[in-house]
DNA sequence: TTGTAAGCGTTATCAT
DNA sequence: ATGATAACGCTTACAA
């Protein structure tokens, strides 16, 4: 591959010169521009990224680190969108290959071998070192569903409590007077809040909160299941089932059937995260929708956006969610109580 | 951060002595050798591996072109293997962001420009531009599920047309023979191997081939829906169905049972993926696994050994698969024909 | 408007 | 065993 200097060589100038055309100095002739323009076309020279990155110590790389990729339905979606923001950019995306069970392992020094620009952490929680190194060595960074922040770190996440505050709200407006939440543990955001929204959701409404309807099972079908089967031996069970996501809505529903029950005419049942599932499962699934790609798409712009501008202060974005609905909720049996 | 000239100073040797003990050179004594970790250890120094690439020419980083990040299913569960096989090689991963619609974006340039050391491509058919582009370039590359091969490029692929044969196997031994086969369109390795194993499958049991009982259609459970309804228009139906991916298979299933039929007692199902689905659809779905996390690995492992070792051969990979046996499958109706 | 020279953080070559 | 020095490909004062 052609470098600067063969390009330089070539069009007849100095290597500042050909540096001043690649970046835009406005104190080149044409005459000179258009002539190592030539150069580069004819050489097909492309500058090195590397090299510039260490004199001007950066990388335009963008760090992702990732926990639990496999179980985390969304990866996908998200690197879809952050892929659509990059595409713009001229930033890569750089994977860092962390083992987050070396207590060795330092992310920081990690990005700064690497030069790395900003940082996006999705599905780590608050309570790990990585994010709190961060935040410390104020390397901008941008949390997905972990709500932490820095002088150089913000965080984005969906609108849950709003969601399931919609979710309550529809069953409310069918008629459900008994509603159930079922819920993954909360040790992250996204749980807290969803269930924070249920609570608000209950007090919107003046209907009461009674601690046997609340359910806390594993982020799972196998979790939602069980969350059920205990929901269906209480004296007075539910007309409507509230979940925190779509998996533990499909074992609900599940141990409902087996219950030689119906979804929706018994018991309506309602999701979250809008997974692939909700629309394949029958009946389908009701269910409340992130735009993971949207949330993609702005934790990158927010992060480019903080590091070419230091001034720029770290959001806290909130992504609006859209309550999907399907066959899984109708009017309970009797409205009467 | 600390840089080389740091240490040198705080050890008070020169920057080459510093050098030599990171990269352990044996002409070093071990007092200076201790001195200077010492030295290291206390300014938590980690060199830099831009520079460091700058004058070896790479830069310990694999790059990854994903192309429908989205649709396919797989990425997160073929990136998670990437990592496993990564975190114990000191490469990161770096994600191209291309332009797939922009003519004028050449890989082998962005590659070079960041001093990529080698490319896992996935996902991007094999008339596309850009794995030829590689090819040429004699990158090292690895495609998967892209049957192409170079002189410093090889391929991965899961064992498709055995995965099939195996299916057609187990349907024959439940004493189907009217067995119809619902591919998505051929255009990529994986349909047309599917679609070989189905052929030898018939051939192995002296089943004859008759091509209404082959239907194309949209890598969907859309396209698998309709498949379906045309194979039930047939005079003389098929008792099974083998589906060359598990949301072809839902589709087939929905058009099943909304035609009055069941699964499997009125007709067997089988896919081919065993995603999530499979196990979450009733009845569960008989499929084929394929260990795409091994694949992750495997592709890995193979790169690094073709980017550190210039005469190892690009190898041709075949990950084998393994039958998933759920309920979606049972002897037809009638044995007798 | 153009070019010289120093420097970014390393490694490699070659003296000492 | 140790260290000067050049080089990797680029940007940036500063001079001309």
């Amino acid at each position: 591959m052609a470098s600067i200097t063969d390009v330089a060589k070539h069009a007849g100038v100095s290597v500042t010169t050909v540096s001043k055309v690649i970046n835009n100095y406005s104190d080149v002739s044409e005459k000179t521009r258009k002539k190592v323009n030539e150069s580069i076309q004819l050489l097909r020279y492309e500058p090195n990224v590397v090299a510039r990155g260490l004199v001007k110590r950066r990388s335009w790389t963008i760090g992702i680190l990732l926990h639990n990729i496999m179980t985390n339905p969304f990866v996908s979606e998200l690197m879809a969108g952050m892929q659509q923001s990059l595409s713009k950019s001229g930033y890569d995306l750089l994977h860092l290959t962390a083992d987050f069970n070396d207590p060795e392992y330092s992310v920081v020094r990690h990005c700064s071998s690497r030069n790395v620009d900003g940082m996006v952490v999705f599905g780590v929680g608050r309570d790990n070192k990585i994010p709190l190194d961060l935040v410390k060595a104020e390397l901008p960074t941008m949390f997905v569903d972990t709500d932490l922040i820095g002088r150089r770190a913000g965080y984005i996440t969906a609108d849950n409590r709003n969601g399931i505050l919609m979710v309550v709200e529809h069953l409310y407006e069918l008629g459900h007077r008994k509603i159930a939440f079922v819920s993954g543990f909360m040790g992250y955001v996204a749980g807290r809040t969803r269930f924070e929204g249920y609570q608000q959701g209950l007090k919107q409404f003046d209907l009461p909160y009674h601690s046997n309807y609340v359910e806390v099972c594993s982020f799972d079908s196998m979790g939602g299941y069980n969350a059920m089967q205990n929901l269906l031996k209480l004296p007075d069970p539910p007309t409507a089932v509230v979940c925190a996501a779509d998996a533990i809505a499909i074992g609900v529903m599940n141990a409902i059937s087996d219950a030689g029950l119906r979804v929706p005419t018994d018991i309506s049942v309602v999701g979250f995260d809008n997974t692939a599932f909700a629309s394949i499962v029958k009946p389908g699934l009701s269910t409340v929708n992130q735009n993971i790609f949207s949330i993609g798409e702005r934790v990158v712009n927010q992060l480019i956006e903080m590091v070419e501008n230091p001034d720029h202060s770290p959001p806290i974005v909130v992504e609006p969610v859209e309550l999907i609905l399907r066959e899984s909720t109708c009017a309970p049996r009797s409205t009467t109580q």
